[in-house]
RNA sequence: UUUGACGGCCCAGAGAGCCGCCUUUGGCGUAACAGCCUUAGGAGGAACUUCCGGACUCCGCAGGGAAAUGCGCCUUGCGAAAGCAAGGGCCGCACGGGGUAAAAGCCGUGCGGACGGAAAGUGCCACAGAAAACAUACCGCCUUCGGGUAAGGGUGAAAUGGUGCGGUAAGAGCGCACCGCGCACAAGGCAACGCGUGCGGCAGGGCAAACCCCGCAGGGAGCAAGGCCAAAUAUGCCCAUACGUGUCCCGCGUCAGAGGCAGAGUAGGCCGCUUAGAGUAAUGGUUCUCACGGUCCGCAAGGGCCGACAGAAUCUGGGGUAUGGGCCGUCAAACCAU
RNA sequence: UCCGGGAUGGUGUAAUGGUAACACGGAUGCCUCUGGAGCAUUAAUUCUAGGUUCGAGUCCUAGUCCCGGAA
């Protein structure tokens, strides 16, 4: 089960990241979510992910509900979606996002609208998840 | 017993499975990271607010004084300080009693009070009104026509004490009684204060959360404080080599910079920093069982749904605000029993 | 995290403690054949709650929200 990990290495936290991936990199919003997304420089095979939570949002409280409802969704999904790809996504709304399968549903289906989530990938990883 | 008000105290659901996160112990692993196994720990009563304190750090500073600014009834206790608590005094408001022609003074209960000074000075007091503090005072009243007067009228938040009797040309503390007020003495009290006695016909409008005076406190900035290490680039110095001078060496001079050093210091890193300790920021997700509370459905058994306020960032003492539940005490009302 | 500043019609700004003013915009009416222009009228919990004061947008206290600065 090491492919649900979520370590350090996994997560965008280098300022000199975020700015790229947000000037130079793809923009699709919709769900309650924004996300930009760049291949990943040369020699990173996985996926990586960052978060910008504005303070609009709300409290910090229900600031850092957003950050933990996305950064689960985003875990549990990781292997159905583009590898060699650097996300970042930015919650617009807390409503959207109230709860874990909000979240999850929200995650998916934008990345299917951006075109991020292999088809084929997807069923082999449904498949092979049942097996397991 | 129930409900309500006030005051005080306590908790911030529990257990288990699976998937994860942060810090950390010991290993494996790596050039160094990464990664894997393992040990221990991982949000609050308000972590919120940033309204007052303190520690700590840097800057300033001989000593003294003053200013900006803040605080302000008294005593005691806790405290480093801010502040908190208890008791007392005085003032205001409400209710009740008593009193009166009607009030007020008086007594009791409850609630509230940022509660030193307005006879040190300055300033402001709209509109209305004759006049808002300096009285040559309007209408009026009286008159011996020189003047006297502040009763009555009206304005206003506020008008140079109030009520009654006497008195007078008309009036007026002009005189008297009661009340209010000021000053002195003063039983008592640690004190704030003040039982009471005497004197004074009355000085005196309000605002100091206006300037100000008196007393007390009182340097400034804040962990993004501050300290350490330190690429690149620029600067300075040294210097192998090269060139010039010179017959040659030493020496002197010049250019370039492969090299070395220097102080300052940017990017960056570390410390500050924590038996939670981050630097895109951890403390989570999901399933089951039980408990508590609320709500809905149901005659009932039971079932469905929901779970307050809120998230550490140098540490720490208070104040304030938000909020779910429980316990205790006091008071009030209703019901039941005697 | 630490430290500053602010809040007045829909918007942008005024207002020695004394009737909340101005510009633009909105609505309604007049004028016009219709529209524009013009004229008239109209709309404010001065962020909220207490307090000081005869009287508070202004002074004081507490809260809410917004903006800014510091690596």
């Amino acid at each position: 089960m090491t492919s649900q990990g979520f370590p350090q290495s996994r997560r965008l936290h280098l300022k000199n990241d975020f700015k790229n991936i947000i000037q130079g990199g793809h923009k699709i919003q919709g769900y309650g979510l924004v996300l930009w997304w760049k291949p990943a420089p040369l020699g990173k095979e996985d996926r990586r992910m960052g978060l910008v939570v504005s303070k609009k949002l709300g409290s910090a409280v229900v600031r850092n509900r957003v950050k933990r409802l996305l950064r689960e969704a985003f875990r549990l999904n990781r292997e159905r979606l583009q590898s060699g790809v650097d996300y970042v996504f930015s919650p617009r709304s807390s409503e959207s996002l109230a709860t874990a399968d909000m979240a999850e549903d929200a995650v998916l289906s934008l990345c299917r609208k951006a075109g991020l989530v292999p088809s084929l990938t997807a069923a082999d990883v449904r498949s092979a998840q049942t097996n397991e």
